[in-house]
DNA sequence: ACCTGAACACCGTTCAAGT
DNA sequence: ACCTGAACACCGTTCAAGT
């Protein structure tokens, strides 16, 4: 049932390998279907392998989220007006969001400053830094807008059309119909107002421009 | 081990008692902690039992959003300016959220339209509409909203000072170094941030006022 | 209608053992 | 160092059975 494998035998697995499948397989199932028995069978592998390849279930789901921020963060533009730059940042991470949306509930409640991460961090401080930005509201502004991105990802519109609610009900909420007519927002619609508006909405830096 | 109770005796167990008793393990262990036999246990029932007052653990999750939502809701402000209240309703989400921060996981990936808040909607529907908004750009700005208040609690600041960060490396990143110096900016500034550059980004409605 | 109890098909992870 | 295999303490959920 298991593979068919002397022990002490190489696989010749690597963390890069376990990781890629684990991003390949919450891309097809959804992050509640992503399991170390699961993974390991796809690699042809005993489960207990991949612990030697991850600190656990844990730790690959920060390997996952790490994987999908460089992805989408790495040859960002940098060389343009803060706003400019701040709206690639947001859709930059738009994008990577996008591609793997079952890694979106692994960015919930996992802290928003990783080791992985800090490099992006810090190119983005020095883009707001050089257009007047104290580091302390740069970081300020980076850091809310991704949370900004990532919301929109987290509550996404429902799938089929109007689960549950009884078409009997409908009458007593008739601004809620009209609205609904032509569908409910799309991510997509709802990340390019959100960041059309909180960008828009930023004061400009009190320090001078260097 | 079991509870000593014959079959077919009433426990007494109500919705309300189970969605309450869920509501508290999720807010004292965190979202992962929550599960259908501990939740039993606590009850002092069999795990059976909760499936005849919950469709599944699926259906208990949702119910749990549910709760939240509206105890975040009721009684909101609707009578000032369409920024105020879109400002009083972001803020009411947001301490909803921080009373009960082991269920933000349960926002993410759950549709944002449920049965059980349309009536929230359909309110702030018409306090957009009444100030001269169409009602699919008034569902965009309220769901926009809501999504930008649940992304700062989605990704939190670190719990230690500098989980994993080597002090060597710290070196290359002067500006995270010294942006970091008063710590991460807190889900509380975020929020406040996030709510008063968004609001302020919303350009006026094209209608005119009734 | 409400609750129990056994059973099924899963989990993550430790530990000892192989090469 | 890399991998296996058995074992432990869990899961959610179905199904048949009680009153």
């Amino acid at each position: 049932v298991g593979p068919t494998r002397a022990q002490g035998r190489h696989a010749g697995l690597t963390r890069q390998q376990v990781l890629h499948a684990a991003v390949q397989m919450v891309d097809r199932d959804g992050a509640a279907a992503l399991s170390m028995r699961k993974l390991a069978r796809e690699l042809d592998v005993e489960a207990m392998t991949l612990y030697h390849h991850v600190k656990n279930k844990q730790g690959l789901e920060d390997a996952i989220v790490q994987y999908v921020m460089d992805e989408a963060f790495t040859g960002a533009e940098t060389d343009a007006p803060w706003r400019t730059v701040l709206e690639g940042y947001g859709r930059a991470f738009h994008r990577g969001l996008l591609a793997h949306p079952g890694a979106v509930p692994f960015f919930a409640s996992r802290p928003a400053i990783t080791p992985g991460n800090v490099v992006h961090l810090e190119k983005m401080l020095r883009v707001l830094r050089d257009a007047g930005f104290a580091p302390q509201d740069a970081l300020l502004v980076i850091q809310t807008l991704a949370a900004v991105v990532l919301g929109q990802h987290s509550a996404p519109p429902a799938d089929d059309g109007d689960p549950g609610i009884d078409t009997e009900a409908l009458a007593e909420f008739p601004l809620f119909v009209e609205a609904m007519g032509s569908g409910a927002p799309s991510v997509e619609s709802r990340v390019e107002f959100a960041l059309q508006a909180f960008i828009a909405g930023l004061k400009e830096p009190s320090g001078a421009a260097i």
